[in-house]
DNA sequence: CCTACCGATCGGTAGG
DNA sequence: CCTACCGATCGGTAGG
């Protein structure tokens, strides 16, 4: 998982392919593999972010989270806003192409044949499964924290922030309007996306992966709870 | 409305009733009726809570929106948390005296003949419609507030506030049941709850009053949304 | 409820 | 990326 949030670092293997190994300082095992020290603390940010939120976080807790001393974060990222935003940004970069791979895996076929209905239902469980293991899944912090703290972002930061989320709804619209051409959906498009995506959104709320249902059921309640037919 | 969280303070009228009118400082028509400053602390700090969050409020700000100094609101607050925790048992015990009345007005007739099916779908769009004007009428803030700053209260206001929406959610769960069994609701009520607050709770992320559709409007697509036949 | 104040913490920076 | 540091702000308190 790609954590770089802009390509400005420089790649370990320049143009010319000098055989000669250059006297960079060994590093421990530990050490090794840096050079996204900024991937690191965005992560830590966004898992700090999540459980403590983003005023309760101080930069001193990120930085010691990934052995860093107080000031150094800075050295990284312009403030401590700045470092939200690249949580935000990195999780729907993320979230955004995982999406994209999830529909090519699924094959879509919508507006095909005459099985449109099956396949606008599909797609759907599809969507919302997707969402949730985004949302849910193994060391998914990032959509969380942009779920909850968009209060923290400046204005021009939120506008960013709506494209990315526009990009990622995008798909879902011709879905939903397709379902509800066909009769599967009764609630006007508009509003039903806004319902659904909180009803969806929420789950991080209560969700525990320890004990409740799997990421499947909540997708099959959901479908259940939404489609008709 | 009542603001007052305890009923500790003495009320104006004691048990003897003496003519002579006591020598009490006479108020300005702005400062009287107060004896509930603490209910105007509670009723800013909801505010500014929902604006800015509880983190990111400050006690001098609370204190200046009611026109105190900065030390003062410790005169009736222990501490900010248990401020926080005010708005909050404010809010639900506030919401849970209105749904009941709501019902009330809504003269109830669950487990009653054989229409018990469309009492059931009449109900269920009352406690929704309800549950709408609880968290986006005029001067709501308490609800977003207690829905959206968990993370800061003690473990053991969490058991008090669990409690209290237990009461609120108690009168939902025999309508979701008679809806399933109905087969009306395809979901298992379990989750079904789950996802339907969900899919109103977010709702406060989004509505404003000024633009989007009425509380109505709302009410309708969710019930569209919800339930079949 | 105000005045005056305290210790702690915070975001951020200079200079290397 | 560390050291050393700064000004600002914060929750809270004593004493009236």
């Amino acid at each position: 998982m790609n954590l770089d949030v802009d390509t400005s670092m420089p790649s370990t293997a320049s143009a010319t392919a000098v055989a000669k190994p250059r006297g960079r300082p060994r590093k421990t095992l530990e050490e090794r593999e840096d050079g996204n020290r900024k991937g690191d603390l965005i992560a830590a940010a966004a898992k700090l972010f999540r459980q403590k939120g983003f005023d309760a976080t101080s930069t001193r807790d990120i930085a010691a989270a990934v052995g860093m001393r107080s000031g150094s974060p800075f050295y990284h990222f312009k403030s401590k806003g700045d470092l939200l935003y690249a949580v935000m940004a990195e999780g729907m970069r993320s979230a955004i192409e995982k999406q994209q791979l999830t529909l090519k895996n699924a094959n879509i076929s919508l507006s095909n044949s005459e099985q449109t209905k099956q396949e606008a239902r599909r797609l759907l469980h599809v969507l919302i499964r997707h969402h949730f293991e985004v949302m849910l899944g193994a060391g998914s912090d990032f959509i969380p924290v942009m779920l909850y703290e968009w209060r923290s972002l400046t204005p021009r930061q939120r506008t960013t922030m709506a494209k990315m989320q526009r990009d990622y709804e995008a798909v879902w619209l011709p879905v939903l309007e397709a379902l509800f051409a066909s009769g599967q959906l009764k609630c006007p498009v508009k509003l039903a996306r806004l319902l659904i995506f909180g009803a969806l959104n929420w789950s991080v709320q209560w969700f525990d992966a320890k004990k409740e249902a799997s990421l499947d059921d909540l997708t099959e309640a959901a479908m259940a709870l939404f489609i008709k037919d």
